[in-house]
DNA sequence: AAGCCTCATTGACCTAAATCAAGAATAGGA
DNA sequence: TCCTATTCTTGATTTAGGTCAATGAGGCTT
């Protein structure tokens, strides 16, 4: 265990000296904001935060898999991201003046996320304006990215939805025949993609009888790139 | 003519001053930005950018109305936000690598728009620390904004998106029935909430049926305030 | 006032995707 | 290995909201 720890403690710091937060940072504030850092495991299904809980931290995870969440009263959930290593979340709600989670987190699979001081980050970011800008570039990214799942939303269907996110698992540059693992269990790409596990389903199936795809379990092998990337351009 | 000018310059002033983004500046800097903005008068219907346009400035609406949009390749569209006098636009753009405009932006009434260098506002910026906490808690407000979005459009039905909107359009604490005023034409309202403007216009008339509204042209009267709150709060 | 022209409303119909309801397949534990 | 529990798939049905089309109602211009 104390071997487990170690490790954790190495994988932690290669993780947030890469981290596009702390990028701009000099090595030993990193390292000092690290050392006030706590490592946090959870087991699949528990809960990191809960919508409405007041957010005076933000969090890196290591580790798994984490699914974030808004839910309405009557048990319907949208999935706003799937969090994965290497990703930040919260970090948004420093800058809020009442900063409550929007959403809540929950772990898909066992993980482990670094939870950090908002108060802390601050003040280490007052001191850089480099780090400042490169936050602000990393806002205007999520910004984007969230202007862009409106567009999906709003303007595409079901189908297209998945291919666009079938697409976004391969480089751009790959044209041949290539398979992609899914990331997470069907259901929750559904929700994620804002459609039932039956209408995944049936996508599926639909585009795997037109030669599309290939899938086998949790390995989807995308045969027809070319039609794909079409599909999406001229929707 | 000259008179107009100055009257704008006025007004320019004033709305700067009282901008988020410039908020945290000294006065005498907001005043050199000032006098390198640009003024641009726009007619209905004129678009002020297009979607794919490089982006080098970022804009502050004085008067008029504009909407952001982005669209498919099909004609259909997505109005993302309707920008009134006082609120900034494009500015995120301005922290991302290959800035090109993700929407294009279109006066829907004659307008008068304050255009900024995105480099001489970044030149200023890299000066203040305040100012870049400042402006975070901008885009943190409007990443927020736009979870909210996702969450409405996709947990939640037209009617919904209708009641709610009608509902942000008057004071949290304003219980009694009320009259707002619809501050666009019919048709981008309902694109605003993702809807075709014939839904937009059936569920208005079946509030109006049921007696919890009562409309005259542009006017709204809310009736049954309580109502509506109720039917977003559990919905 | 008459004629437009654009916007809003209303009705009839259609369709994508949700819902409901069984099965089939896969994984996990004894 | 078998048994149970999820997850996934497939089919039948429903429904919210979109599409198409006709009508109505203001606001301009001449």
């Amino acid at each position: 265990m104390g071997n487990s720890k170690l490790l954790n403690k190495k994988a932690a710091q290669d993780a947030v000296h890469k981290c596009a937060l702390f990028l701009q940072f000099p090595a030993d504030k990193v390292d000092h904001i690290l050392g006030r850092s706590r490592l946090i495991d959870l087991e699949e299904g528990e809960f990191l935060v809960q919508q409405g809980d007041p957010a005076k931290e933000f969090y890196l995870v290591l580790k798994g898999e984490l699914k974030l969440a808004t839910s309405s009263s009557v048990g319907q959930e949208k999935i706003l991201h799937i969090i994965h290593p290497g990703q930040t979340f919260a970090e948004v709600l420093m800058f809020l003046g009442k900063p409550k989670f929007p959403a809540s987190v929950e772990a898909l699979i066992a993980s482990q996320v670094l939870c950090f001081s908002s108060d802390l980050y601050k003040s280490l970011l007052s001191e850089s304006i480099d780090a400042c800008f490169g936050l602000l570039g990393e806002f205007a990214l999520r910004n984007r990215q969230l202007v862009g799942e409106i567009e999906a939303l709003t303007l595409y269907n079901a189908t297209f939805r998945v291919v666009q996110y079938l697409l976004k698992e391969i480089p751009s540059n790959q044209n041949s025949a290539t398979s992609v693992k899914l990331r997470a269990r069907k259901n929750v790409i559904a929700l994620r993609l804002a459609i039932t596990p039956e209408t995944l389903s049936r996508i599926l199936s639909k585009l795997k009888r037109d030669g599309i795809i290939r899938v086998s379990d949790k390995d989807v092998t995308l045969q027809n790139i070319d039609w794909m990337r079409k599909f999406v351009a001229n929707a």
